[in-house]
DNA sequence: CTCTTGCGAGAGAGCGCTCTCTCAGCCGGA
DNA sequence: TCCGGCTGAGAGAGCGCTCTCTCGCAAGAG
């Protein structure tokens, strides 16, 4: 036995094909009593649309890609950030009734996969999170007919909106809090060079102290908590009187912490820490994480937005969200 | 300017749609040369399938939905486990091409939204991670005509196959160690009793506590970091002498050694403690964690094994995985 | 009383594909 | 030589829906 049809719909209800449609879809142009006998037949049947048949017509599928092109193992293992985005995506799509296909594009291969099946029109729009530089996906898909939006500024200059956090501006905000601490030697542990959010940050340590007239001592990281230990050790060779450090993420912080306790080094007294994301861990660490705390949810949620809104023809303008400083404990 | 049909793939070959069709299936029947043929054109053309046709035709849509039910908020930003199993079935997903829709159960309203969108075949199964003992979903998609896998025992008796890992035993080689390091007062902070993995855990317990002829002392947290701190201080309050403590998963864990911390007890000196998952953070706690190791990806990777072969007519057989202790500092 | 207007409902085409059925053509065996 | 069997390709139905076009009918205008 089959799921029940529209046409088995309209039968029970007396109706043509296309009346009982019109109730399914909620038009307006349907006697009330004829509405109710379609209505009625719906519910005793069970009936339920076929999407499959229905996108065929109408060319929508009502879901949406959220494309991400990172080693999977870093995503969601590591990185709380994702799961954020992730989650509050799904929610604000939720809203509009447009599901997630989840694609995970890792190796070349899946990124042929991912290719294809975005060609292939199953979605309506795909939000792609992406932060290396060195991927071709954002210009692979901005290359398909099907509005993208990115989750962050891509990292190579190719023509997709996108919603990113004031990450300058951010790591302004943590330096300058050193810098009016008086911490006179102020180190930082960047993030990968190939990743703007690794660029942008530097950019911002570099800023305030050129303009306060410090050295800059900087190690470069992965956003791995591990990358932030061995950067804290690296910097502590490099410069064992250093008496700050702005970590570009809170991973990385977490494991700086840890390289400086192992060293003897007390937080915040001799050396304070600021760090990057306010992931909630953050919250835990000993002593708790000062850090930048950058609207993920609002980001996430905007990302969506900018994509409803491409789809309905509305502008592709780049959303910028502000930073704020967490102050805790460690600076 | 729309894309490409079979149609005109076939046209341009200079053959039928359906010679076309079979090529484009991989079906041996064709010449080879008629085969090259149709290939160049579907290079030529750029033509890529579309997936509503082929579904509405074949009844299949490739896809399979992995709904969470859980508060949203709870399931992604607190707890990795549920990152870590969305990802391995993602990828074990990927591997025969079937692509996941996500979808998160929270509210009563978003259980009807997923319940409506299986009903209406949307997908070719569902991998439903529910820990929740009250969760309607499992009996409500349990009815409907589609193959159904859950991650964990759901926690009401359901007709739903599922894929878990051995709790009890875990929480017996967990407690073991610890009645085995001469520990005489050993406390439990339990999970949520309306879970499995809470109630097993703390069978587990109590089976070693009864036949070590030790009393058990219980407190019980909902899974959460905060609530593993506020158990752990109701414990030290009801029974200030206790000398071990097996916590139901990591995160109340670090709660706890939080609290114990807090209140000048030396983990492992004072208070040893065991926890349960093996999360990324137990490696990093003062002091590490030891805790019961299972195999998520495994977990997931069979849950989704037992879907695929569910839908080819396979058994619906329970799959239990063995767990395994991970002894670092903390007992 | 006729003609227009507008609203509600039906007829039917067609979305792009798969798959069964049919058939042409070729081979080998009697 | 004829026929049966087999292989490879085409014809065409039909999956379940939407949407345009058409039409009947009632109401109001002239």
């Amino acid at each position: 036995m089959r799921r029940p049809t529209l046409e088995a719909v309209a039968a029970r209800a007396g109706v043509s094909r296309a009346t009982a449609s019109r109730v399914v879809n909620g038009q307006t142009t349907v006697a009330p009593q004829i509405r109710d006998a379609v209505l009625r037949a719906i519910d005793e049947l069970g009936y339920v649309p076929n999407p499959a048949a229905r996108s065929l017509v109408t060319q929508r599928t009502d879901s949406v890609a959220l494309v991400v092109s990172e080693p999977p193992t870093r995503v969601f293992s590591e990185d709380p950030l994702f799961s954020t985005v992730i989650r509050s995506a799904s929610v604000e799509l939720e809203t509009v009734n447009k599901q997630v296909v989840l694609m995970l594009a890792s190796s070349a291969s899946s990124h042929a996969r991912v290719e294809r099946y975005i060609a292939g029109g199953h979605v309506d729009g795909v939000m792609l999170i992406s932060m290396h530089g060195a991927d071709p996906l954002p210009a692979a898909l901005s290359r398909l007919r099907v509005p993208v939006v990115s989750y962050g500024r891509p990292a190579v200059p190719v023509d997709i909106p996108y919603v990113d956090n004031d990450n300058v501006g951010g790591a302004e905000l943590a330096v300058r809090h050193l810098v009016a601490a008086g911490r006179r030697r102020i180190a930082t542990i960047a993030g990968p060079q190939d990743m703007i959010g690794g660029q942008d940050r530097l950019t911002g340590y570099r800023n305030v102290l050129r303009d306060s007239d410090r050295r800059s001592i900087v190690a470069v990281g992965d956003f791995t908590r591990e990358s932030g230990a061995v950067a804290m050790r690296q910097l502590l060779g490099d410069d064992p009187g250093l008496d700050a450090v702005f970590v570009a993420n809170d991973l990385m912080a977490v494991g700086a912490l840890q390289s400086l306790r192992q060293a003897g080094r007390r937080v915040p007294d001799d050396v304070a820490v600021v760090g990057f994301d306010d992931i909630e861990a953050a919250r835990y660490t000993e002593p708790p994480l000062t850090t930048v705390r950058h609207p993920v949810v609002e980001q996430a949620t905007a990302m969506v937005r900018l994509l409803l809104g491409l789809a309905e023809g509305g502008p592709a303008d780049p959303v910028i969200l502000p930073t704020e400083l967490v102050v805790r404990a460690s600076a």
